[in-house]
DNA sequence: GATGAATGAGTTTTCATTCAT
DNA sequence: CATGAATGAAAACTCATTCAT
């Protein structure tokens, strides 16, 4: 589906320089980075750049779908663990570590990319539904919460420390903790809102 | 200070229905939006638009202060407010709805502006700390939450929100709810690293 | 010609305020000066300037023109003087001194520009080949010099000095000397080309 | 200095074809010619022209450096000719010759362009300098003469002629002829001003 | 296959000129 | 009449994308 027959060696090696520079270039000056500075931070042509990926978007789809697939399976082994509310706060914790690892604040600019991407997203959200399911039905997470609630949350805590200039790299971890405490039974006020249904 | 003498009545009326419309071009495009696509659907030329705004960050900078402005009056309200955690809630809810009104996250991607810009700012944030320390005094938030982490929590909900294709236009609600009762005493699990220092 | 009734005296005055601003500016940014500039150095409102002169190429016109006539004026007079070649002389220099009082390098950038400008300009280099014809006559030209050469020559000195930054401001004189005596009888050279016939 | 590696052979050619179109345009409209006609004259698009001179400046010094240094390598030759008076005046003929070929008085416009056509021109200065020492130690100019008078001079000729509608392309050979009269012992009447020190 | 030169639509900004106040 | 606000046609420059080498 992503490929018909393998890449060649090289052109393996390629398109990974690629996504990195572009991921690293995306992180530095958000989706206003040139596809020029891409090429040459991986060392590579723009017409190598655009033989891989036939667009800007296309690039940063590919990236996008990396992302998504890489949390997609973390989410997946999660749904096996013992404490369904543990579980999920270590899915949002290493969904907002992978963030934090590159700042890919930028994912968030990109708006519809491509079916590939739209369907691997949707996988996601189906595995994070179920996570909060589990974490639910097992009372660790208040009752009115809903999967969807969470998807929007998720990217809250990267985004927030994102304002702090020179932020510390772990500050996520505070904004994660306090809203992961919002997500609780404990304490909760009754929400003024349903929950979307969308995502 | 933002102006010499006041402008001629039709003058006044084409510099709010530039604001506006950058605003709104903001809004659907982020700081991509172009002055041209600005001025045409301000239904006035490129010229009128580089009168009244010598620059498009010029532009970006008079509705920023303009938001942080309201924004800072409706703080220092509150202030006095006899319930000072009912105060935070509905500063909070205030500056959301504002937010919400015209969708501002655009406002983030701004960076450093103008030495006006950055005072109006500075004095929005003084008074987002004295609202907090006022709440946390009175046992209305938890202890180990300051100023700084308000401000920076402050625009999650419309952050969050933005996400939902067509959402209803109050679901920021829901999301403030969630966060304010993450920053409640009430069931709060200690936060894994200290607030930042610098908003 | 230049005007059906008399302006009325206020009128005169911005008129005249009008021409000095922008030789002035002129002078010190070229032709690129903006109208807005001259308005604002004039203490007048563009609307003014617009009323005065349809053009930015008019208001050029007119200075150029209150030159030239200045200039006739001088070489008129200097037509009945006793010494031809003396004449010519004086004429020169009184003819880069008042391109130096104002730096007038700018007229030379304007090329054609109206009817009325050709007739003066004409009409003034009429004068300068009578000038020239009667110092030839007397023996204080070389016989191969024609008027259309001083002409062309006329506005050498200015030109040449203007390369020198913080050129001292008798600085052409020492040109129109040298330029001069290229002019002289004594040690002539022939002419490698015909003195060209237009102006 | 000028190029690390060369020029593929077609960037090379274009090079060249954007060069002479600037020089063209530049000769016709001063420096006001627009980027986009020299491209159009070039035949290539507007991006070509930004690849090879990032600037419209970048685009005016490579021209005046091409000018300035074949105007010196010719200097530099004639410094070792027999007879210096001749060689002096060969090398202004050449020079004027030169422009004329395309109309350069734009290059006089142009200010400080940058370090590079500063010392190129300073070089070609000081050869102008030593060609007219040595005039001057043979007797060939007046003794009151410097290099820097000549070098100011030196572009009169063509710059007398572009008054001149259609002129003839030889014309300035005239009025070089008379200047260098002028800068002959013979007849060399005492200079009024002294010679400035700068260029 | 890889490279980087060429392209031109699009961006911000400037400014002569018009016209409502 | 005077004013300065409005206009839009350029101008210089950027950059995603194509294509010759």
């Amino acid at each position: 589906m992503t490929s018909a027959r393998p890449l060649r060696a090289d052109a393996a090696r390629n398109r990974r320089l690629l996504l990195a520079a572009a991921a690293d270039e995306f992180a530095e000056r958000g989706l206003a980075a040139s596809v020029a500075d891409i090429a040459r931070r991986a060392g590579l042509g723009k017409g190598t750049l655009f033989r891989h990926f036939a667009t800007k978007d296309d690039l940063l789809a590919a990236i996008v779908l990396d992302r998504i697939g890489e949390l997609n399976a973390v989410g997946e082994q999660l749904l096996d663990a013992a404490e369904p509310g543990a579980a999920l706060l270590e899915f949002l914790t290493i969904a907002a570590d992978h963030q934090q690892q590159r700042d890919l604040s930028f994912l968030q600019e990109a708006g519809e990319l491509n079916a590939e991407v739209t369907r691997a997203r949707e996988q996601m959200f189906r595995t994070v539904h179920k996570l909060v399911d589990r974490a639910r039905e097992h009372g660790d997470v208040r009752a009115d919460v809903t999967g969807a609630d969470v998807i929007l949350l998720m990217c809250a805590p990267n985004h927030v420390t994102s304002y702090v200039p020179d932020a510390p790299p772990d500050l996520w971890r505070r904004y994660l903790a306090i809203i992961f405490d919002g997500l609780r039974p404990e304490g909760a006020h009754p929400l003024p809102h349903p929950s979307p249904a969308v995502p």
